[in-house]
DNA sequence: AAAGTTCCTGCCATGATTC
DNA sequence: GAATCATGGCAGGAACTTT
């Protein structure tokens, strides 16, 4: 299996030829100039740096849009950065004008930065547009791209492309800065290593110079930092602090506890540890304070981990511990930097007792191996070469912290997983292909896209792994996409001191909004009227909510974005609540209640709307705080949500949930009423959402442009109130009727079967949580298949449910993917040939339980076929009942498989 | 077998907390 | 204010499922 992946790589590769090397090393020339194919950038500003002005103006801006992204791309922390997080925001739009953007704010890391060049574009123009420096708050306004992608096929893009890789790699020597850096990857930068510049490493400049390098075309020439555009951010401008840069590698950071972190990575750890559980502690009085509760609790480990044998280097929780000292442990002294004490060695152990406090239940051990400390998993054996990728591990056996979807029953063990799968349900597209703008879900998508329609290889752009699987960012990474922001953003970090909280999220109303880019909207779009409700938008408030209407072929397109997000973040728990009008973080988004009306705006306060382009890509998310009135009669018991108390709302949710589902029911019915209809087959039919079809039908041209005629035009995800979400794909016509009337409201129907059938779902998994996997999987199945989109999805949030069952023990009921509950079988990647033949053995060990899978997936497949009249759920049963079985096998072979290795295991 | 999805993990940014 | 801690996003390959 694995092979086949391999092959598939090994393919790609191929392809590209110069693949990997030139992958590795280099693209970055790319300049961009790419007139030729790639997307122009328009603007130069940026670049230029010039624009010292702004700079401080743009911070305060929350920058958040948009351009973002170039600042981040630019500044690199290598870069300069200043540490202070201010300095990071970047650019906001004001920023640069022109820029960008994207709206991307700065969680957006796209990539794409060109700026390079200083010439002139900068920033991504879509290839539609092409044309140059499109401001896209222009667009917004309505202006219209022009389309002139197509001047440039697909395939002489990628050679280009595939050119200027070549050239920069040969240039390439120097520009690495990045790649001394690292690091940074995320990106925003540009990656396009265009940038960058700064050559080699030398620490300092790096920081310092941010200079905004002229644009240098290509090359990234510019001066070693590049930041093109000192204006940025002020931070640029800032000269990086020498502190920032790390001794070692020379790499600079942005911050002084990102290079903290990092500097972790060059010294092995010294550790104050609690005699007691032996807990690390970086402060003495931390340690103190600990260990003087320590002592009192010192529960001993629920679950002993297994006692393993010490190896040499090993250490074990309070051995190590006691003896603590670091140097003990052999890393603390790690050439280089002694200095501060490491933290974070917890040995805890195994064995022995440990608090459970502290990490919690999660227990592990740590090896030290040639300096570097190792951690490893006590339950599953992984190793981690970083604490915290422990620590998020460890919540994978001990479900400590749950992540449901807010939108379905799944739970996820680590808040990342749930992200990406709320992304089918949320229809967000937030990795736009440069090349012609279309935008995907995921970024498996997105690569496959630009591999089959622009010959892009991904040994490319793709960075190295570690040993481990973890990530490693290719020096000269290009990036070929650009990341939109996301539509939550993120999750205010939940306090310490409730700890529980996020356990338990709840799902956020807050909202969302988000969109994506897409780049395609159908252009029969209504998009005047999107538009004017853009506009409005906009000149309410502009920096706030960027949107851009990317406009395909001259028309329009829209892919506003409203970053109102900004703070709709979700959040979990509680928090969420609160957050419903202004986050927490400041930025709540105001949003012109008044124009919005137009088209979609359904406002609640938390309810939001939102619109995904469906088709295409382009997707317009409304979000209001506020409800209007029209709503508000509509909907009172969401207007009572909103001023209800947490609690109150919460009851108050479980309560109306069932309604909704009525009600709901009936919308799907009488869809007219409001005004979202269901999409109608051939609507979707027309649409496919994923790349696939379209891409091939848009991306040589005007991608997006191509309305697709009767597409559907949007798809649209209500929330009422927190209870439910119903998401639709809208006609234009549909649009048309929706005026108002339509918004009239949606009473209270039945669910349709199909819901129903959900329903019964829901409660399905509810009563037994792990065989609902399968279920769970066939529903969203269905959303993603793009053949079953048409339906209507709805997706109602048991946040209610959810939170009761978090609190005590219900959780089991709830979905777990199914990673999840297996042990890990990890190994793979382990480092070193060791590595390899524990990876090997464990392979072989693992053949015959998978032969007994596949036989068992025979069967049932046969027994499907004859039972075909048999109920779904019936046969779903059947399987999974199989599958369990499966499972415990696998299980006790994992068992078996540790058993034997770990006394073989060896160091390392 | 291919296509698609989910899991994984090193690294980093960033918010919260503690010193 | 700085250092530390916690959380979570990201890349992109591995692992796994579905087609
Ligand atoms: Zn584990
Ligand atoms: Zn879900
Ligand atoms: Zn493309």
């Amino acid at each position: 299996m694995k092979h086949r992946n391999k092959h598939m790589r090994g393919d790609r590769m191929g392809e590209g030829t110069e693949e990997a090397d030139g992958a590795k090393t280099t693209r970055i020339s790319l300049s961009f100039p790419l007139s030729a194919g790639l997307p122009s950038f328009s603007a130069q500003k940026h670049c230029s740096s010039s624009h010292p002005t702004s700079s401080t103006n743009v911070h305060d801006r929350d920058g958040s849009d948009g351009t973002a992204w170039m600042g981040e791309a630019f500044r690199d922390k290598q870069l300069s950065k200043t540490s202070s997080k201010t300095d990071r925001l970047p650019c906001t739009s004001s920023s640069f004008p022109v820029d960008l953007t994207a709206p991307v704010s700065k969680n957006c890391k796209s990539s794409l930065s060109f700026s390079v060049d200083g010439s002139g574009s900068r920033y991504p123009t879509s290839p539609l547009q092409h044309s140059n420096k499109i401001d896209y708050s222009k667009e917004t306004a309505g202006v219209s791209l022009n389309n002139g992608y197509k001047e440039h096929s697909t395939t002489e893009t990628a050679h280009i492309l595939f050119n200027l890789s070549a050239r920069a790699y040969q240039d390439k020597g120097m520009k690495d800065p990045e790649s001394s850096k690292g690091k940074k990857r995320k990106a925003n930068s540009l990656h396009v290593e265009l940038s960058l510049p700064l050559p080699s490493i030398n620490p300092h400049s790096s920081s310092s110079t941010p200079p905004p390098s002229s644009p240098s075309s290509l090359s990234l020439t510019s001066s070693p930092l590049t930041i093109p555009t000192p204006s940025f951010h002020d931070s640029f401008r800032a000269v990086p602090k020498p502190e920032l840069l790390c001794g070692v590698c020379h790499r600079l950071f942005s911050t002084a506890s990102s290079l903290t972190v990092h500097m972790r990575l060059h010294r092995g750890g010294r550790v104050l540890s609690c005699r007691h559980c032996s807990k690390a502690f970086i402060h003495n009085k931390r340690l103190q304070s600990h260990e003087a509760t320590c002592k009192q609790g010192l529960p001993a480990f629920p679950v002993p981990p297994k006692e393993e044998p010490l190896e040499e280097g090993e250490v074990e929780g309070e051995r190590a511990d006691e003896a603590a000292e670091p140097e003990q442990l052999g890393q603390g002294t790690r050439p280089g930097r002694p200095i501060k004490k490491v933290r974070d060695l917890h040995a805890r152990h195994a064995g022995t007792l440990t608090c459970r406090d502290d990490l919690g239940e999660e227990d592990h051990f740590v090896k030290v191996v040639d300096g570097h400390i190792i951690y490893f998993c006590s339950v599953c054996e992984r190793s981690y070469m970083t604490l915290s990728s422990l620590k998020r591990h460890s919540n994978v056996h001990s479900w400590r912290r749950k992540y449901p979807c807010h939108y379905c029953d799944k739970v996820f063990a680590l808040a990342e997983y749930r992200t990406k799968h709320e992304v089918w349900h949320t229809g967000e597209r937030r990795y736009q292909c440069i090349f012609c703008w279309e935008a995907f879900p995921t970024y498996y998508n997105l690569k496959t896209h630009q591999k089959a329609f622009h010959g892009i290889n991904p040994g490319l752009i793709s960075s190295e792994k570690t040993a481990n699987g973890g990530y490693k960012q290719k020096v000269n990474a290009l990036k070929l996409y650009r990341l939109l922001p996301m539509r939550s953003l993120k999750r205010p970090y939940k306090t310490y001191s409730q700890p529980m909280a996020d356990g338990l999220l709840s799902s956020d109303s807050s909202v969302t909004l988000p969109l994506s880019i897409d780049s395609s909207l159908p252009q029969p779009l209504d998009t005047k009227k999107l538009e004017s409700f853009l506009k409005d938008l906009q000149t309410t408030e502009p920096e706030r909510f960027p949107i851009r209407v990317g406009v395909e072929q001259g028309k329009k397109l829209a892919s506003p974005q409203t970053d109102m997000a900004v703070e709709a973040r979700e959040t979990e728990g509680s928090d969420l609540w609160q957050s419903g009008s202004n986050n927490g973080k400041s930025k709540t988004p105001k949003c012109p209640e008044e124009n919005v009306s137009s088209v979609i705006a359904f406002a609640h306060s938390k309810p939001s709307v939102i619109m995904h382009s469906a088709a295409v890509s382009s997707s317009v998310i409304v979000h209001r705080n506020k409800m209007d009135s029209e709503e508000r009669k509509r909907s009172p018991e969401n207007h009572l949500m909103a001023k209800t108390s947490q609690k109150q709302i919460k009851k108050h949710s479980q309560r109306v949930h069932t309604e909704t589902y009525r009600d709901w029911d009936a919308v799907s019915e009488d869809t007219e009423a409001l005004k979202i209809r269901q999409p109608t087959e051939k609507l979707h039919k027309g649409r496919k959402v994923h790349n696939k079809t379209e891409s091939s039908k848009t991306i040589p041209l005007a991608v997006g442009s191509e309305v697709k005629g009767s597409g559907p035009l949007c798809q649209i995800t209500v929330r009422i109130g927190e209870e439910a979400i119903v998401k639709r794909s809208i006609s234009e016509t549909d649009l048309r009727r929706d005026k108002s009337p339509t918004r009239s409201k949606p009473k209270k129907s039945h669910l349709s079967q199909e819901d129903q059938r959900e329903q019964r779902h829901t409660n399905h998994h509810q009563r037994k949580h792990r065989n609902s996997n399968q279920e769970g999987k066939e529903r969203e199945s269905k959303w993603k298949n793009p053949k079953l989109k048409g339906k209507v999805r709805k997706y109602f949030f048991r946040q209610e449910v959810r939170e009761d069952r978090n609190d005590h023990d219900v959780e089991d009921n709830l979905w777990r993917p199914y990673y999840s509950y297996k042990p890990k079988r990890k190994a793979l990647h382990m480092q070193g040939a060791k590595a390899w033949k524990r990876k090997l053995h464990y392979k072989r060990s693992l053949r015959p339980m998978r032969r007994a899978e596949r036989l068992m997936k025979n069967l049932n497949k046969e027994i499907d076929g004859e039972e075909a009249d048999e109920g779904e759920d019936r046969r779903q049963k059947v399987k999974k009942e199989r599958k369990e079985l499966s499972y415990n096998q696998f299980s006790k072979h994992s068992i078996l498989y540790h058993q034997t290795t770990m006394v073989r295991r060896s160091g390392f």
